[in-house]
DNA sequence: TACATTTGCGTGTACGCACACGAGAATATG
DNA sequence: CATATTCTCGTGTGCGTACACGCAAATGTA
């Protein structure tokens, strides 16, 4: 492999003038700039990293910010683990991750870790921007300190993130409709479970309910679809009541469409009530999920891999950083399809 | 970070005496030895991978050998495609790829080719088993001459393969059986489309019918299911014949399960006889069956992306010749359901 | 014209961290 | 005491980074 000494050898100067011409630090003077390029061109010289980044011994840093979890809501707790394999992996180049979070039903947490986040002098950041106004005013002062940032697993226009990595949201609820078509028979209908309003994600589970229904209404499928609203997830007799009623007053309901990770609580809900013959399709393979999944109370998930996100996001901001290398500006995540039977290979967790 | 200076000189030695120790290389008296250690447990040192590679700037050479793929059976290209990149990544690191194929269709290609392979001294193969009988021998030599391998994408037992990276096949087949289970109606019934015999990694495509059949077995499905054999899936005046006069004498044919990764010439007989309302069911998102997918005439496909296999079998040698990690036996990959939906973001070339 | 100062262009090298080998010191063996 | 054996040290190497410094040409000044 050609090293920066043969270039150097080459053009017949020192391998400093070199280094100036690859990172073009200037102070060199045009001809000989041009006759190294050339020279560089011509044997497809590439800097080696392992050598780079021990010169550079740059300890980077870089703040993630996402939602906190629970027990009630595992869903992030994925992406966290997802950013904390990668942070062991882009340790040995010198980068170092630390991890910040907020409650995701709080503007004001998600401000107040914001500061905290911009106070630590991160050399980029990666996060969740739940908050479209409150982002507004925060991203400037990252843009102000020309820290880089990444928008993780919700995307928003109008930034200067270098990149953002989720999932389409709406294409998951047109694939959702189509798998929830194919579980029903023709005479069914559909309720669609809408929860708490202006949190969890909101703009996503939005997309996924009009791509669910674009499905129906493109395809000519007549399917009646009931939009229901429950308020407390958490509260397992509220669930239960509605839920009961809502079955008695349209028996012909069969299909359940829950377009948040919260499936679970249904799935729960039905399994008490002992309810038989019903499709469940929700979002992400967290363990609740999964485990009805896995006993057949849910049909389908569709999972958009949070912790590969995690994962990716900070492999890309480490490529940013240490190679500088300019990533796409959206990377969309697969909708991934899980069911009882691929669901032990889709590995979630890894 | 703890560097191997500061072990030593806490130890009271040179940094060689440590470096003695760290790779056990001996020359170093009991006592010395379980001093450093101790200091190296207590600051949980960790060799410094960069500064490695670096220093051992080894020039390993893994050597690849998969099927060679064309126009007609693009499924190998993705391999092919993974390991180029993961190529490209691990240049870095000095390890280079040489990559072998051979015609699937001839052992002697496979035997000859693996020669070669052997011939040129590599510190690591990864190969698909397609042979067992002659991989039986071959395997030997790598034994003798102390080169580790990895099984890419078939698997056979009673090898001492460091791991096997592949799909679990009967799975991806019972999990066809409920795609296609909800595809029809009760009433229809399905051929399954067996092509050449002992060819085309054909133990996996015995489990996939073996899954296939057993859905319907398990949750007691009376849906008819019959097979039909093709013997040259190229002459697509035979197969629109064979066709044809199927679907006349069992017209209640309404499924179509394609075990391996030529759906699309069963796609293309189809769209060409003009007939509509089946549903067609495969494997691998090759760019023929992506099309066929994509355009509304195959219903899903399974993928056991090919590409990631190919990546991650280079990714993981070489963190097993770099960093001695051992890696776990079997790997499965996702079993990934694909539709016109969901294909876009699948990354099945990325 | 003679000299000083600035600017431009390059050189040389210490450094990051681990590796490995030659050589020498310490200890053991006969 | 000489020789063999065991143990340890010191240092050059891999490759790129970045800074101090040197040299020469260009410009300024009297």
């Amino acid at each position: 492999m050609v090293t920066i000494h043969d270039i150097a050898k080459e053009a017949g100067v020192s391998i400093g003038t070199v280094d100036r011409v690859i990172h073009n630090r200037g102070g060199v003077s045009k001809k000989t700039e041009a006759k190294i390029e050339a020279i560089i061109k011509k044997h497809d010289f590439k800097i080696n990293v392992i050598a780079s980044s021990l010169a550079l011994n740059k300890k980077f840093e870089v703040a993630t910010l996402i939602p906190e979890f629970d027990t009630k809501n595992t869903f992030w707790k994925s992406s966290m683990m997802g950013i904390s394999k990668a942070k062991e992996d882009v340790k040995k180049f010198g980068i170092k991750v630390n991890s910040y979070t907020f409650n995701q039903f709080k503007a004001s947490s998600y401000i107040s870790q914001f500061k905290k986040v911009i106070a630590s002098k991160p050399d980029a950041v990666i996060f969740t921007p739940l908050f479209g106004a409150e982002t507004k005013l925060l991203a400037k002062e990252l843009d102000a300190k020309n820290i880089p940032y990444i928008f993780l697993n919700v995307n928003l226009e109008g930034f200067n993130n270098i990149s953002f990595i989720g999932q389409d949201s709406y294409m998951s609820g047109v694939l959702s409709g189509k798998l929830m078509h194919l579980s029903l028979k023709d005479d069914c209908s559909i309720a669609i479970m809408q929860t708490r309003i202006n949190v969890d994600n909101n703009h996503a589970i939005y997309n996924r309910i009009s791509g669910f229904n674009d499905y129906f209404i493109d395809n000519n499928i007549s399917t009646k679809r009931t939009k229901v609203t429950i308020f407390n997830l958490d509260d397992t007799t509220e669930l239960k009541e509605k839920f009961n009623d809502m079955l008695n007053t349209t028996p012909t309901i069969k299909g359940i469409f829950v377009p948040s990770s919260r499936v679970f609580n249904f799935a729960n809900c039905i399994d008490d009530l002992k309810i038989k013959d019903l499709s469940l399709i929700g979002f992400d393979g967290t363990e609740q999920n999964i485990k009805y999944l896995e006993a057949g109370k849910v049909s389908f998930l569709i999972s958009q891999k949070p912790f590969k996100q995690g994962y990716e996001s900070i492999k890309l901001i480490t490529d940013y950083l240490i190679e500088k290398k300019q990533p796409v500006s959206k990377i969309y995540s697969p909708i991934e399809i899980l069911t009882k039977e691929n669901v032990k290979f889709s590995m979630e967790l890894k």
